[in-house]
DNA sequence: TGGTGTATGTTGACAGCGTCAACACTTGCC
DNA sequence: GGCAAGTGTTGACGCTGTCAACATACACCA
């Protein structure tokens, strides 16, 4: 349990296997983990990484399920913390959910990207984006209840917003986005389009 | 010039790995493609490849940039078939999108992510999609002239719809959006409540 | 027509990779 | 004290991208 030290045994080499992964992903991308050069790092021997994950695969998939987990805490914070603030609670989730991927380009790529995790389909990422995407229904369905949100199938609007983030984040990531230095305006800038196509129109005058 | 098949000279080698490339990517993905197999499939060696191309980043570079310029075609053939159409215009192009990077996902998944092409900038391809998205911006300020569209930093608002299609594409590309088997509708609903954010609104009864 | 330079294709070789099997050490438990 | 399980090591295999050296065919010019 403790991680202990000897010559031999790493003592926790499954965690900093985790670790050292994704410092990796951060300063070379996704493309520059190699179980070898883990071992290398990691003052272990190539195979060693074996004896805690299958494959090649399975590591980076629990780097990126740990990205995901670290997404939805964050968003879980705002979400907390912004009480009866109305539909700007909502703008505020989506600010936070691009600052994320843009603080973390290589490692949102990884979580997305899923060619990079030989193809294969991976319940476990499609889950931990499903939990994330199912708090933000929530908070849909929350702000339909208050009538400031039209009442359209609370599923396809939050697939909307999530869609129109996660695009804006990946275009900014894959150097994309030129000639707009200032990103923090356009996550604005989208987010107010958004809820002005989502909100509920009042009359003038009423 | 004109293709002629020898034993030994293949005749339009370029084309022919360009072609079997996209191929391969469109059966099992980017990763499969490998100089060795091309040169397998095409009867050639496998250092043949390296005759038309310096490396394998330029060809797959080379085939993605054909996908853009497959995407700008379609997109412009959308754009001069709509008429006078209104703000519809700018929808039909949005759904018109979508549906090019549902139909070759792999493909489209290539496009834009840079971690397959050895995670360096590719200026061409920027340019490529840099390219639509100018066409993009040229029809916003048409709608904006014409006074349906919110007078606000034209290529902020393309920016925005950009990001939304393609954050759509690509969450529907990765198996993200699920119990919604009607991808068609949740196209229509983004495109429309986009538009609903960005266009002017008229007082009632004016 | 013949000859030659260039474009194109081939083979051999190398290092790096993911992964497996066989073996070694160490730790924890009866 | 002994033994099983957990963890780490080394050797080996086939795959990959890529380069150098060599071979062939084509295009063009005298």
């Amino acid at each position: 349990m403790t991680p202990q030290t000897s010559a031999y045994h790493h003592g926790d080499l499954r965690a900093a296997l985790l670790d050292e992964a994704a410092a990796m992903i951060a300063e070379g991308g996704t493309a520059s983990v190699t179980m070898r050069e883990l071992g290398r790092r990691l003052g272990v021997s190539r195979a060693a990484p074996y004896r805690h994950f299958p494959n090649k695969t399975a590591l980076l998939v629990a780097v990126a399920a740990g990205g995901f987990y670290r997404l939805k805490e964050r968003l879980q914070t705002v979400d907390a913390a912004a009480p009866g603030s109305g539909v700007e609670q909502l703008r505020r989730i989506g600010e936070e959910y691009v600052r994320f991927a843009i603080e973390n380009p290589a490692h949102y790529r990884l979580m997305y990207g899923r060619e990079a995790l030989a193809r294969q389909d991976r319940p476990e990422l499609r889950e931990a984006a499903n939990a994330i995407f199912e708090q933000l229904v929530v908070v849909f369905q929350a702000h339909q209840r208050s009538g400031a949100i039209k009442r359209q199938d609370p599923r396809a609007l939050a697939y909307v917003a999530w869609g129109a983030v996660h695009g804006l984040a990946s275009l900014w990531i894959e150097g994309q986005i030129m000639a707009t230095d200032d990103i923090d305006r356009l996550i604005q800038q989208a987010t107010r389009t958004l809820l002005d196509g989502m909100r509920v129109r009042r009359r003038r005058g009423a």
